[in-house]
DNA sequence: TACTGACATGCACTTAGCTTATCGCTTTAA
DNA sequence: TTAAAGCGATAAGCTAAGTGCATGTCAGTA
């Protein structure tokens, strides 16, 4: 079978959108990649599918009979996918995620993707806090079936790790930190001296809070907070506009950040964990495994600003 | 969608061959990776579809109401690449027809003789049942291109009718039926004088016990059942034999049949449609054309049958 | 008790799928 | 008339998925 349901997808999404551009755009892939299967399909069905025009696409009539099948495949294997989901008991109704809000913008949006194309049917609700603690305890009191968070200590239920997030330091554009004069080099910055700097800090309880009082515990100094705030991105807004040096998750810097970048030394990073309060169903295992199949590697526009010199076209 | 066409393949093929290892020496792939994308499969699935027994697998209650939607999915895969191929103008392997076995033996053969004329490359696979239920939920599962038989009811795609089907009565060879003793006439037989006759009738879900319980039913009484068959040549052979009288289709009544025939007043018939899923392609339409063209005329040796006076040589 | 058959696991390699950058063509707007 | 915009295709490179091989594990059979 050289047909595959992705192939197919992709040819239903166009004739629905009218055109390669907005399919790649409902199906979240680039148009490249989208244009690439269709052509693939078409070398396999004899002959084109789809008449290009200079706006918009029409139908061959190739493409006007396998449309209807191609159709009722998709349908089918989700049938096939819903049909089993139930005979195991499963609910296809909602599942309720807890987690922190830079765990919202970062990490779970790859694993959000994957998940809608995986299961349709399911719905996704985040549930979302600013703080580690308040994390916890809407497990505890059941609010919510799966929480991605830190790993909690002490946690009496099933936990899976599913990686490290990765903390970096971030200043106003122009800032010079310590060790980083040298031209054309993006070092990491050694803790330890900027024990004297001024800090964004983090209200507590939060557990970003904890990182950076514990990381800079490790490197013998106590932040001196020039203001705190609660949430990470406006952590990262108040260090860009000069308040201080704030420490915090990388996946939340955006591609356009042109303030001042880097890692500390020693590395700061947070292990995160899936976890719930019993063992979890098969649709909440089966998200568990869609996030751990998302290495919780550094997004690529974080390694470029990190490390620009990896990047000649910057 | 991440369920693929070839777990959908692998999965059918196992439950086909009864085994991992058989499966994947139909597939030509190795077993563990047949096992390994039959696991994924299952994880995507919430679940186990197969359980493993020292020899062979059982299907799940998840993994039997995945089946039929994952044999339809890869039907209409394969229809969508034989559509796009056929009207591309590629030779396109087979057309599948479902139909049942009184209609491969009397109405198809005329159409088929003047298809392959028209169509040499083209080659046709009767797809035969024996019961109207099992065409119907066949068409239903995408397992051939098109049904020929009796008119569905409630059906969501192309109908055509095609024509109608005569049934005539049968008997041992001597029998009197009542109305038949004038020497030299072959009178249809009044239905409501045969109230006290044993029958051969047909087993249920049989589309042909239908027509004979409704025919009787009109006439005003039940028919009382001596035995009862499947298939139609079944009980041809039965009432020759003199179990009882019979109604079926003309057609399935052979040239050298010797016993009692008889049309039966009022006259029954049968309307028969040719019908798809989805908007026929060209090469299935031309097919529904070659079954119209040739119209429902009783089959001349039929004629002879049921009427020797008008044939000189008899 | 040893052997056989069948599925699962681990590892490494190959292939497929995807993104980014960019080109080429046509249409539209200035 | 010219420049800009929109759209699909090409090329290159990276990542993920699929596969085969070697081997382990378990249950049934001789």
């Amino acid at each position: 079978m050289s047909v595959s349901l992705r192939q197919l997808e992709y040819f239903v999404a166009v004739v629905d959108e009218g055109s390669f551009t907005a399919a790649a755009v409902r199906l979240h892939v680039s148009q490249p990649g989208l244009s690439h299967q269709i052509q693939t399909l078409e070398r396999q069905l004899g002959g084109p599918l789809l008449e290009r025009l200079p706006r918009g696409v029409r139908l061959t009539p190739a493409g006007r009979t396998a449309l209807p099948h191609a159709r009722a495949s998709l349908a089918h294997a989700e049938r096939a996918t819903s049909a089993a989901l139930r005979a195991s008991g499963v609910d296809a109704g909602e599942l309720h995620v807890g987690t922190l809000y830079s765990i919202s913008i970062g990490v779970l949006p790859p694993a959000l993707r994957t998940w809608r194309r995986t299961y349709p049917d399911v719905q996704v609700r985040l549930v979302e806090f600013r703080h580690t603690n308040d994390l916890i305890a809407a497990m505890e009191a059941g609010q919510a079936d799966l929480a991605v968070g830190p790993t909690p200590p002490g946690w009496d239920g099933p936990v899976r790790e599913i990686g490290a997030e990765e903390f970096v330091l971030a200043a106003a554009p122009g800032t010079q930190l310590p060790g980083t004069q040298l031209p054309g080099t993006r070092a990491a910055v050694n803790l330890a001296a900027l024990a004297d700097h001024d800090w964004v800090h983090f209200t507590p309880p939060s557990g970003l809070a904890d990182v950076l009082d514990s990381a800079c515990a490790d490197a013998g100094f106590t932040p001196r907070a020039a203001v705190r705030t609660e949430q990470a991105p406006s952590a990262l807004n108040l260090a860009h506009a000069g308040l201080g040096v704030t420490l915090l998750p990388g996946n939340v810097v955006p591609p356009a950040f042109d303030g001042v970048l880097r890692r500390p030394d020693p590395p700061v990073q947070r292990m995160l964990s899936a976890y719930t309060r019993v063992r979890p169903d098969p649709i909440t295992a089966a998200f568990v495994e869609a996030i751990c199949h998302h290495t919780m590697a550094t997004p690529t526009h974080l390694l470029s600003l990190l490390e620009p010199s990896r990047d000649p076209s910057r």
